[in-house]
DNA sequence: ACCAAATTGTGGGACTTGCAACATTACTTT
DNA sequence: AAAGTAATGTTGCAAGTCCCACAATTTGGT
């Protein structure tokens, strides 16, 4: 042979982008349905499927596939469920300070999204603008909520929109309040990884009256490339403990609220 | 009685909410973990999963369910009867005529999400704006595709944006070539059921050097509320079938050019 | 406490899926 | 063209699932 490097075989792969594809649009797919799309036999599906699942692009299920946690969480699929859990319990808090018929922007993330998904329960009647695609569709299916899509360059990895386009629209805007997450909180303030998404929540900051911070305790410490706010910028802190001594002062000074989840169970 | 409202069992609805609560964790949950987990038969748990989809809470699926899927998206298992198969050789055709490096207007609808996949998997690099945020999750996991996501109000039902901000985006900007696809094909030309939607066609039009539609043969001798474009602006139409007699005279005259699917499986 | 209705459990037959070993076909290489 | 390898199809069986009808249990109202 010639090499190591195997050669790809065109139908097999087509057969698994589509099927990629088609989890993209439904959360599950089943083997039957598949085999019969592609009319080939149910067992090569399994087999496309057991691969694909190796390289971790889904999830075996019986009977067929369903897709990976869309969008924003890549991390292992156990450690982002224990933080659910908290991101859950810190959106629980912060939907308490929503007031009916008010304005929001949402920005994209983990933690947003389950602010999206628990504002979404509460049958709150509001309007949001986002640049995510999992809160709009998220708030887009409840009642009574009118939800407003920001334009720009898609990015799959985080499934939201973001550049020059996504802030000349959101300036465009003004809001009562916006909630953010956010990679990093220290005492440089709160920082984020990638710039493009710093600057859609600084447009955000600058066009809400109030502005709330959803950051879990995992990110206390963690400094990131882009400043998105420093510490006297930020309106209410929504976290699931109190920040580590440096920072607590920091937002202490100046008079910076701390939102804890409440004890009660959800 | 005190009324006619039908007193609530809680354990019921309690196992419901665990349920729904789980598909937001993970995309799929087995019928047989439920029944473990509550400790109730496997039966139990399938009139709870049968009920919640007559809800459209959820969608079974053989073994479990699935999380819902947005957009009013039907998965491949109902869909299988539809007219899916001639949307597919449509938009087969479609890509043939998309040229390296150029850039489109695509919109929102069963046919363009057909076009949009068989254009990922193409493997062209293309620039893509489009309204509708299914056509973009798909575009934007392919690689070397650029998409550009217009703003608006969010549609849940399809899953796409429309309205004022839509339209005054999309006029910013100017392509090769739209690819559209419509709910009506007659003498009194393209029209639309929806007029918001109408308005975005209308726009990715005049904005567009070349102007496609993609209209399966169910929609021939069918005219909706709103007009998107006569006979003589349709720049190119590719659908299944010739479109009958009175239709057919009226694009000839015009000389437009009519493309079917290739005989050629895909 | 009693009754009626709703909820849940049980069992069996039909169907679907998963798995593995083996046969067949398709594609590459020499 | 022949050989070799990867991909796919076939078959049989074990296990899982679905659905139905009916029984047992729980719940809510009087």
């Amino acid at each position: 042979m010639t090499l190591a490097s195997p050669p790809r075989r065109l139908r097999k792969a087509e057969r698994r982008d589509q099927i990629l594809l088609e989890l993209r649009l439904a959360p599950h797919v089943r083997v039957a349905a598949l085999a019969e799309r592609f009319d080939v036999t149910t067992e090569t599906i399994r087999r496309d499927i057991d691969e694909l699942e190796r390289a971790g692009l889904l999830l075996r299920s019986f009977g067929g596939a369903s897709a990976r946690a869309p969008g924003g969480y890549r991390g292992l699929d156990e450690r982002s469920r224990e933080r659910i859990d908290e991101r859950r319990r810190i959106a629980a808090r912060a939907v308490q300070f929503v007031p009916e018929e008010s304005s929001l922007m949402v920005d994209a993330g983990s933690t947003t999204i389950e602010f999206a998904r628990a504002l979404a329960g509460s049958g709150r009647r509001v309007t949001v603008v986002t640049n995510s695609l999992q809160v709009a569709t998220i708030l887009g299916s409840a009642d009574g909520t009118r939800v407003i899509l920001a334009p720009g360059e898609y990015r799959d990895k985080e499934a939201a929109v973001l550049g020059a386009e996504t802030c000349r629209f959101l300036s465009r805007h003004n809001v009562d309040a916006c909630y953010l997450g956010a990679a990093g909180l220290s005492v440089a303030g709160v920082t984020e990884s990638v710039p493009g998404f710093a600057d859609v929540k600084c447009t955000m900051l600058e066009h809400a009256t109030q502005t709330n911070f959803l950051i879990d305790a995992s990110k206390f410490d963690r400094t990131h490339l882009s400043t998105v706010a420093e510490a006297q910028e930020i309106g209410r802190l929504f976290t699931d403990r109190a920040p580590p001594e440096p920072v607590a002062a920091r937002l202490a000074s100046f008079g910076i609220p701390v939102e804890l989840p409440s004890d009660d169970p959800v």
